[in-house]
DNA sequence: GGCAGAAATGCAATAATATAACATTCTAGA
DNA sequence: TCTAGAATGTTATATTATTGCATTTCTGCC
């Protein structure tokens, strides 16, 4: 799991994946254009699902004419094809994928304390759902795994 | 797990439901009302997850005035609390739960042809899910986990 | 360099989903 | 009957996401 410490730098995250996101554009041929480069950094501002309209303001800062919605969810189109960000169903949010490379798809925890995602690819997590599949002749196409609870870090604090 | 079947009589499984949740509520005392009775008729109009607001729309035509959303929502936050429906966060939208009663977290498979959710509670993917939090020593509250695919009346098309 | 086609972005409007806030009505029990 | 709490009505608005079309930018090719 990639966890997210407390005191963690999180400046290498950030560059870190836009390394990533360089290395996979070139191999792919593909444009990391400054507005995709500027969606994926709001992304990775933290390990929090950041909601669209957030990642909106967040680029607004950085011109001096607003961007309109469509332009920012086309650029969180391209980041999700090519698997350098996943969307967090339960939350209308989108995260850092801290694996890019492969159109995979994970698990996540999700901390309802601190609004932490740790992304998780457990492959024991996977064959149980494979399994389950085949018993129903169900052919798996993608799947969305998203746990809610406390992280090491916030504890069991017993509330909702 | 509930198999939504081609040529079922999908009518006992809309008075099944009805019925189940009218004896749940009395066991609870609590109020099943009509909108709530309505609101989990059109949930159970079909296997597939249905949107708040063709709901919305359903309830319209039993009635001379339309109802507002608020109602709809109020009265789909009341059968989540007691367990009688799941929200599918990746469709936003709504389905029958085939063991009503405890406020349990199943999975879903949602054939990507037909829309049809299962609802499947596999011990062996709890089990998983649970193992891999406690290796994060992460404390699992509640979960979502839908998986996207072909059921196998529509077989693998291939197509996404 | 200049050009054509494709890709990306700008822009305006609107669709789809969900909630807030407050008024009114209904219901169970004293 | 009265009353408190639950449920619903009503209006407005927040939040998330998409459609459709115009314009700009990039890339490969001549």
């Amino acid at each position: 799991m990639h966890l997210a410490h407390a005191h963690h730098d999180h400046q290498s995250c950030i560059e870190q994946a836009l390394q990533q996101a360089s290395t996979l554009c070139q191999q792919r041929q593909l444009r990391l254009t400054a507005i995709r480069r500027e969606v994926l950094t709001a992304v990775w501002s933290s390990h929090r699902p950041v909601g669209a309209y957030t990642i909106l303001e967040q680029l607004t800062t950085h011109r001096d004419r607003a961007p309109a919605p469509p332009t920012v969810y086309r650029a969180l189109d391209f980041l999700l094809e090519n698997g350098l960000i996943h969307r967090i169903a339960s939350l209308n949010a989108f995260v850092g994928c801290s694996t890019p490379g492969d159109h995979h798809s994970g698990q996540f925890f999700i901390c309802q304390h601190c609004g932490v995602a740790a992304e998780l690819s457990s492959p024991a997590v996977d064959a149980a759902i494979a399994d389950a599949a085949r018993q129903q002749h169900f052919v798996p196409h993608s799947q969305c795994v998203e746990i809610v609870g406390s992280c090491p870090r916030c504890g069991d604090r017993g509330d909702d």
